[in-house]
DNA sequence: CAGTGATATGCAACTCTTTGCATAGCTATT
DNA sequence: AATAGCTATGCAAAGAGTTGCATATCACTG
């Protein structure tokens, strides 16, 4: 299971409580994994029970209190451990390629809509990364090891969203025209 | 679910017993949507009970007899209505990322060696679409209609791959120099 | 005729994800 | 006091996907 791999990889750096991860994952690296504040909360109490994680409540003023999790020494290593296995390679699984599969006169408009649905989604994206960049990575060079593994993975989202609005300017007319 | 969509996007020309549609998965399709061969069968099963498909028992010489299912009339209509649905955004879902959080000296070498699995089953994957593009899709204009759908997705799988090719050669030297 | 391998199909258990519902603390506003 | 809204957490059911196992037909080879 990876979402579990994601979650200890957030607590790498900074413990934080489920709700703080559920909005962590909402930016940085919740593009590449999604997961609800359920998934999340769930995750958490199993990692603690497998000693993976250590909660701690954190009494708090003017909000409800909160538990913080950081990685325990054995979580540690088994991340190292997991990092060290083989990844594969997983598929797109998006709507959108099967909806293009069923392109007729009668659908063209809505799926040209969806495309531009997708182009806004995916620009308002782009600008977050960018702005991230900018703030956070305008010299990767000089950044700890870690950091530049980060910086890596945010240009692949980078360079994703580039070339999702790249090709959707490359079949729009031919979808239009179609 | 999607599936069910993607397996009746895929019947759409062609009827097809559980067996010839596993294999179609595996190329076509498949790029944006993989399925086990438990997967189809199931999902055609479903299928049939809800009349959206109908299967005919085929004899066959020299092999095992087959199921060979087609789209009903309703199959068709309820495809249609689902087109013109609300797609949503997925996530990449991707372990090599949430790997890259965890660069260090301990895992580079073994991320850099992934990176480069990932390039040759990538360059892989985009040699087969750009062969099926020059036999099947020589003139897109000339095609008809669905058939230009198609190519837009094959363009995306192409695209796709063309960019996380450009990605890796951009962060290789990165993680190299970690 | 035993074994290998492609064709063709299926069950069951498990894991992972989504969705809907629910509760509770605390602040600020009306 | 009621209400709206963010913070913080959880259960349960359903849907989707993976993994392991199983079975049977047919052709070909040793």
């Amino acid at each position: 299971m990876a979402l579990n791999h994601a979650i200890m990889t957030a607590l790498l750096d900074t413990p934080m409580s489920g709700y703080e991860l559920t909005k962590s994952f909402d930016t940085s690296l919740g593009f590449f994994w999604k997961a609800s504040h359920q998934q999340i909360y769930k995750a958490l109490r199993d990692l603690e029970q497998q000693s993976m994680l250590a909660g701690e409540e954190v009494p708090q003023a003017g909000k409800p209190d909160k538990v913080v999790y950081q990685l325990t020494r054995q979580g540690r290593d088994t991340l190292d451990e997991w990092v060290l296995g083989q990844s594969r390679v997983s598929d797109a699984k998006d709507d959108l390629f099967v909806k293009l599969y069923n392109l007729n006169d009668t659908n063209r408009a809505h799926i040209i809509e969806e495309l531009s649905e997708r182009a806004a989604h995916v620009a308002s994206n782009l600008s977050l990364y960018q702005r991230i960049r900018e703030r956070s990575f305008a010299e990767p060079t000089s950044l700890p090891v870690r950091q530049q593994g980060v910086y890596c993975a945010l240009l692949a989202g980078i360079r994703h969203c580039e070339w999702t609005l790249a090709w959707i300017e490359e079949v729009r007319p031919l979808v239009d025209a179609a």
